[in-house]
DNA sequence: AGATTAACTGAACACCCGTTCAAAACAAGC
DNA sequence: GCTTGTTTTGAACGGGTGTTCAGTTAATCT
């Protein structure tokens, strides 16, 4: 045997991305094989080679990806002109985009430590360019007088840790829909900083 | 060689433990072997099992003694008569509890899913009770009409999920003081209910 | 001092790891 | 239908995995 019938890159490249995702948010990186990977894609280990110069790149394009996604999608968003407005848009748009992707997000801050140091680096520039967002939201309605925050900094990683907490219960389908859990949480994150 | 001079169990069972500990929360626990954990204590992969009879057990003995530890330092706190005051001193408990440990945390809720399915379910039933405490004093205090909160459930995972998150930036020494870092923490909380 | 117990070594077990590559089989273009 | 390029196999590489255990040495007890 060799090459298989139907074989095609543009259907298995994808698949090697998905059961990678998957299968790291359900081990862990370190605990996957690649043998793994590929005998959930279909195929042997050998081929995933075709799509990843190697383990290491997998998983660094997964959480790059993820980051890249992240910014754009929230470069898209409308900026509303009142730092009230604007934290209320932040903590929706940052809910719904966290929910519509739980692997990603679970890999994008259970895997730091299997990235190597440059890739690293990387990823967390991104995160810090994403944090940084909210953190200049909290700045100019502080001094604008609309917050009161005793440290900005840390309030910021406040936020994002509470609402990062969203994807540790949150299940489509489940008791609240996701407009019921966006407006919990952006009464929480008001209340905190007024 | 064999029995080597100084050796004894008091001393050696700790230091595996610790070794374990460490390198658990630097790598995680699927990244790290028997023999990376014996070279750390100085001692060959095979006296390990003098210590534990294998790799889940030590994994799962850390875990399972962190949470008896919050739960019986939780139990020994003085309980305060309003609503308002419990969870002042719950928020405040958290914050310095799990700032004294930082790696038994790290891997608490980064190794759940290196956890055998039964050792899995012990550690959460051991999370669930604890935040049960919280879930109480939120709902007394929502009965009382000293807090107004949304949904007593997901306000418990909220506030949790932000008190956790002093663990990703907090440093000893850093800029800020254990009582500062409470107090700001606390008055986010207490904004948050109220 | 001699016997007993506790602690550890070092080698071995069977198996899994990431990665490479020649050979083979299929798809696409003419 | 034949050639060219793409995709995959299957075996192999050197090395690492958790775990076991007979044998050896140090500590402790009598």
């Amino acid at each position: 045997m060799a090459r298989t019938a139907g074989s095609h890159s543009d259907i298995t490249g994808p698949r090697v991305r998905e059961a990678a995702l998957s299968l790291f948010a359900q081990h862990g990186y370190a605990a996957v094989s690649m043998r793994q990977i590929a005998k959930e894609v279909g195929v042997q280990a050998g081929a995933l080679y075709n799509y990843t110069p190697d383990k290491q790149s997998l998983l660094f394009d997964l959480l790059r990806g993820h980051m890249d996604e992240l910014l754009s999608a929230r470069a898209k968003e409308l900026v509303p002109d009142t730092p009230v407005a604007q934290l209320e848009a932040f903590s929706k748009f940052h809910i719904r985009f966290h929910l519509e992707r739980p692997l990603s997000v679970f890999i994008s801050y259970m895997e730091l430590r299997n990235l190597t140091p440059e890739n690293f680096v990387t990823i967390e520039e991104l995160r810090r360019k994403y944090e940084g967002q909210l953190e200049t939201i909290l700045r100019d309605g502080h001094e604008a007088g609309a917050f009161q925050v005793a440290d900005t900094k840390i309030t910021t990683l406040a936020i994002i840790a509470m609402l990062n907490g969203v994807n540790t219960w949150y299940r489509s389908g489940g008791r609240l829909s996701l407009p019921e859990v966006e407006a919990i949480y952006w009464d929480m994150v008001r209340k905190a900083v007024t």
